[in-house]
DNA sequence: TTACAATTAGACAAAACGGTCTAATTTTAC
DNA sequence: GTAAAATTAGACCGTTTTGTCTAATTGTAA
């Protein structure tokens, strides 16, 4: 039977509370109402915040990545049209989370990622996954002769990185796609033979 | 003589502190204590911590717009060696700084841009300054025919701010230049003539 | 000089914060 | 069935948070 909170539902609404409105900005309190656990049983489970955020990290980065594989593993035989797909999609996704967070990743990494190692090493932990993820898929692109070849497949998915997560920056404060559909354009010509 | 205390010193400090901290990691008393101003006279000059940052941005957004446009108004006759030029220096700004915070508004607006309109709004009207300042340098360049006309000054202005702040980003937590470096040589190959 | 306004100063307050503690309950292992 | 371990429950604690308040001081304008 189990007892009767589960740490991954904690975890979940964690997630989304951290990743809408910040880690600062959101309390253990908050995290205990939502999830309708009580501060000796996350207490029981996570040592501290930090140690929570980490796990919600380390969930989240996992969760996340599978989900970019599963959408660049389509029976689409090309590559390229796969990786334009999977980002049509990310930002189909944000529009319809209205411009509410982005990635949990992305929102603790900016806020705390430089001033607590250990929050900090998670969040790059969780980067490099989602960007493997996506340097796979342009590697068949670039063997495909869809995608240049002047820079290595690492690179260009850092680059797609950067370039899209910057736009989820402008996104916050616009709350508009606009911005991530002119970089998806952009990019896209950019980087295709 | 004026009173003892002077508000641009208090912004100065408070700028200083939330933008390596973030905003919610700061604490009055903290900027209180680095511009060695009472909590009376920080009140009286502004009416809560929401004021004070916006008062904070508004001013960060003046002096870096006006920065940019220096950097970007030296007598080489080239726009886009002046605006590679801005690059580098601003990449190397952040290597000095230890890749301590990047952009006040960037961090403020990742923060808490998306939760307070007033904040946001502010940390809005502070990027579109900016990317205004780039801009007006890549439209010389597309006049001079060194940039490419595919698209317009404005939108490849916000292109490369949304490149150059998703590197930020991944700067925090690799602490490295590497991922800015990378971003300035692709993007530049990317959007020249 | 005098009257008024702005600034200075920091004690104080209410609320929220992360985290601890003890006791009751439930599950697991033997 | 029994003992040990894990989980549940929330009252409680010390600290820190933003913001208020009163009184003294300083500057300004007549």
């Amino acid at each position: 039977m189990g007892y009767k909170h589960n740490i991954e539902d904690v975890i979940q609404r964690g997630i989304e509370l951290v990743r809408t409105q910040g880690y600062h900005n959101v309390g253990i309190n908050q995290i205990l109402k939502a999830s309708g656990i009580p501060k000796g049983s996350f207490y029981n489970f996570f040592p501290s915040k930090e140690a929570f955020i980490k796990a919600a990290l380390e969930s989240y980065g996992r969760d996340y990545s599978a989900w970019i594989r599963g959408l660049l593993q389509t029976e689409d035989p090309s590559p390229l049209s796969r990786l334009r797909s999977f980002y049509r999609i990310l930002i189909d996704a944000n529009e319809a989370d209205e411009y509410a967070g982005g990635c949990l990743i992305n929102t603790v990494s900016n806020e705390v990622g430089r001033n607590n190692d250990i929050i900090g090493e998670a969040a790059d932990n969780g980067f490099q996954k989602l960007i493997q993820a996506v340097a796979e898929c342009v590697e068949l692109g670039q063997q495909a002769g869809e995608i240049t070849t002047n820079y290595t497949a690492l690179e260009l998915a850092e680059y797609l990185h950067a370039g899209i997560y910057g736009s989820f920056s402008r996104m916050k404060v616009t709350r508009s796609r606009a911005y991530m559909d002119r970089w998806y354009q952009m990019t896209f010509d950019f980087i295709t033979n």
